[in-house]
DNA sequence: CCTAAATTTTACCAATTGGTAAAGCGACGA
DNA sequence: TCGTCGCTTTACCAATTGGTAAAATTTAGG
């Protein structure tokens, strides 16, 4: 009970827990945990380093809160793939969905990688419960896709995982391929080029449909 | 001439730097430039700090050489894209030779990413200097495969980003890869998937070959 | 074995880190 | 007017940071 009021947040708790967390999701993108400190978090939100304490509890009570906020925007687009859906649609779409927060957010998305490339430490847990299930009930609409033929046969795992590499690239990359682009905006490109790229992976076939991939052990 | 000894590097020298080096590059990668600690680095080379010090002038310099030992071992398998060899095999090579590198030397690939996410504050002249140019370079290869009709058409610049990003993925996000996996070995499935991927992406489609990208100006 | 150079350790340091204690400030109701 | 409650600042602190000086030790060469 030392730090965060409780009950009911006033106006200005709201906004400084909210300027607290804007910049500390700046700082923490950046620097990652280790190499982030209070201060520049605190100068970042314009308030004095005890004045931050006094809306969390410590460095890591901000990051994980930060965390787990970032959890919830994340998984959405991967909760809404509708397994009644058209799926080639559904999984264009879902790019596409990726790809804008990937514009919008990019701080987000680093935070995010900054996480993974420590190993998840603060975070494994959250990956084994929340993440692992959605990921499988995921890949099983999918392969139930390519078993009746609606998509050409992919694994679906290493689907997805191109799908989230992919798109993260221009958020996490975003330094690189600002140099090579010559700073030009790489959206619109990006967004034609993931979607001709993903359609041609996921159509089917004309030449061979249903009839191998049902069951059989490919390869 | 404070620190690193001039002349010809001894036995010792070059054991001591190789440790130091090993260390620092899994410290690094993992905790960033802001979170990495020479007390770490040391005792994982299994040295004292100031011993450390003797060898490197700093912790920048540990990390920009490390850096650019890096950026050799990088761009390798890129230069090695050859113009006149057959377009989709040079191309599949290319990605599973970064797909073995992603594989083999994870922790590279994780330095490279970390540098970037903080926006390749110490890089930012390699990228423009080195990796820009050839990426052109190379770029202008595989518009011309693409303006001749010996692959399909496709921005060069976003495929060598969904290249690079795929491939890389298994690395630099390995921690999320062994949980959705159940911590089987992805390298198989990676790897032909990739293939796949990639093959569909480029094989020319029987359809529409060069009729409308033949050989205007590449501005 | 002896010396000189190379290497390693010990003992430091100033600056910065995450964090705390308590005093000060402002608004608001009694 | 007062008190008090929520918020902010000032003044700290112990631990850790990157880095240095110099003594102690090891090594290599003759």
């Amino acid at each position: 009970m030392t730090t965060p009021p409780e009950k009911k947040p006033s106006r200005i708790q709201m906004r400084n827990r909210r300027l607290i967390l804007d910049s500390a999701l700046e700082v923490f993108s950046r620097d990652g945990f280790g190499g982030a400190t209070l201060d520049s978090i605190a100068s970042g939100a314009g308030l004095s380093k005890p004045n931050v304490l006094y809306y969390f509890g410590g460095k890591t009570e901000i990051y994980i809160t930060l965390l787990s906020q970032l959890l919830e925007t994340w998984l959405d687009p991967l909760i809404e793939l509708d397994p009644d859906g058209d799926p080639v649609s559904e999984l264009l779409a879902y790019v596409q969905r990726k790809l804008d927060m990937s514009l919008d957010l990019p701080a987000e998305s680093k935070l995010f990688a900054v996480e993974m490339l420590q190993g998840a430490p603060r975070m494994g847990t959250y990956l084994v419960n929340d993440l692992k299930p959605l990921f499988d009930e995921k890949c099983a609409i999918i392969q139930d896709w390519v078993d009746t033929g609606r998509i050409a046969p992919v694994d679906p795992a290493h689907l997805i995982f191109t799908l989230w590499s992919t798109t993260q690239h221009y958020a996490d990359f975003g330094a690189q391929v600002s140099v090579l682009l010559d700073h030009e905006n790489p959206a619109a490109r990006a967004s034609s080029h993931l979607e001709q790229m993903f359609r041609r992976l996921l159509e089917p076939q004309a030449g061979q449909p249903l009839t191998k991939s049902q069951d059989s052990a490919p390869d």
